[in-house]
DNA sequence: CATTGTGAACTTATTCACAGCC
DNA sequence: GGCTGTGAATAAGTTCACAATG
């Protein structure tokens, strides 16, 4: 089959099927339906059945997928089982409950190195990582073979980290700082704007319903 | 101007525009043109644009956008002034740093209610907010006007949870653990999946760039 | 004449409809 | 019969190109 260019939110909806085959597999189930996934993802069918035929003819008519093999090739073509080594800027309340986060363990991402600017926090461990100053970054990055990186420092101090991110060699950020960064094109950045988020899903449930309070 | 249906990703955007015009208005800039914040989003111009008019003509030719004024007229249709009241699920790690974010403050955002399945949390308060049983959900919500609610308790708990939520009146959910949850199809869910926005960015860093190490 | 506003072209993403297969 | 895989149709979203305008 020839390598496609697989879009970014195909790879989103794959990486949930490959946790949620996982699930199945840790329940002892070896085969799964289109279907069946798609319930379990809230997706639908079809468009489960079109993502993964980007990966191949995996699946076998009147029986679904095997759920072992099916992870497996998944996981090959996207993670080539690589785990996702992290770099946290910012170990302030949203940072350091990240540090914490019982999520990633599951998964293949490892949090690595933790960064701070305010000197009382530097040194410290926070869930077995050692917090290091900012001016460390470089060093500590490399040593660490961090790739991407979390800003998660306040808003007036987001640009100036981020730049420091990306002199450390850090190639992608997840920004939780609520305004946008400007980096070199060869870095990707993902926002994860939590304000907005509220304020989308709040729009959105007045369009269906009436309003209620306030 | 006929009412036309905005479409959620325009709803986002526009909620990042009234953000960025509430700063430009703080740094007494009266006037911005779509280039201008273009190039403070990130978006292109054009679509900024076209975003606007969905609202109706507000810029002028040569001139741009009054910044006030767009943003009222943005407020309004997007968010009539409203203030979103928010439940909060979970006060693990990742729940009581949301209390604590400074960002929810500067929006209209307020964490209205807390609420924890264990009784050694129960009663304790965080950021001025006191924690409820989860018996009391359905009364509290009530009383406090909530709309959306934040499910951020431990995977085993989160349908579980996520149903009390449903039943105590909530319209909308932020979804931050790692499965999906089933709702009645009136009750809105946005999935914050923290691993996967993780393992989607590697994955593009991958795709531009080689492999470094690991 | 720089800037908005917008129909049209294009691109991307999803859904449909059904062929193929065990 | 029940399931996968997929080309075709549709829908959604973005960009282009340019007319309109103070």
């Amino acid at each position: 089959m020839a390598i496609k260019q697989v879009p970014p939110r195909t790879i989103s909806r794959v990486l949930l099927y490959i946790r949620t085959l996982g699930n199945l597999i840790k329940d002892k189930k070896d085969r799964v339906s289109s279907q069946e996934l798609a319930s379990m993802t809230g997706l639908t069918d079809v468009q489960i059945r079109k993502d993964i035929s980007a990966f191949g003819r995996i699946g076998s008519p009147r029986i679904g997928y095997r759920t072992a093999e099916l992870k497996d090739t998944l996981e090959n073509f996207i993670l080539q089982k690589k785990v996702v080594h992290v770099a946290l800027f910012g170990v302030g309340n949203l940072g350091a409950a990240l540090l914490k986060y019982p999520g990633f363990r599951e998964e293949k991402i490892r949090i690595v190195a933790a960064f701070d600017i305010h000197p009382s926090k530097v040194g410290r461990e926070i869930s077995g990582i050692k917090v290091h100053s900012v001016d460390d970054a470089e060093e500590v990055i490399r040593r660490t073979c961090a790739v991407v990186g979390i800003l998660a420092v306040p808003e007036r101090e987001s640009q100036k980290v981020a730049d420091l991110m990306v002199a450390s060699g850090l190639r992608g950020i997840v920004n939780f700082s609520p305004v946008s960064i400007t980096v070199p094109p060869n870095v990707r950045v993902k926002n994860i704007d939590l304000g907005i988020e509220f304020i989308s899903l709040f729009c959105e449930t007045q369009r269906v319903h009436g309003s209620r309070c306030v």
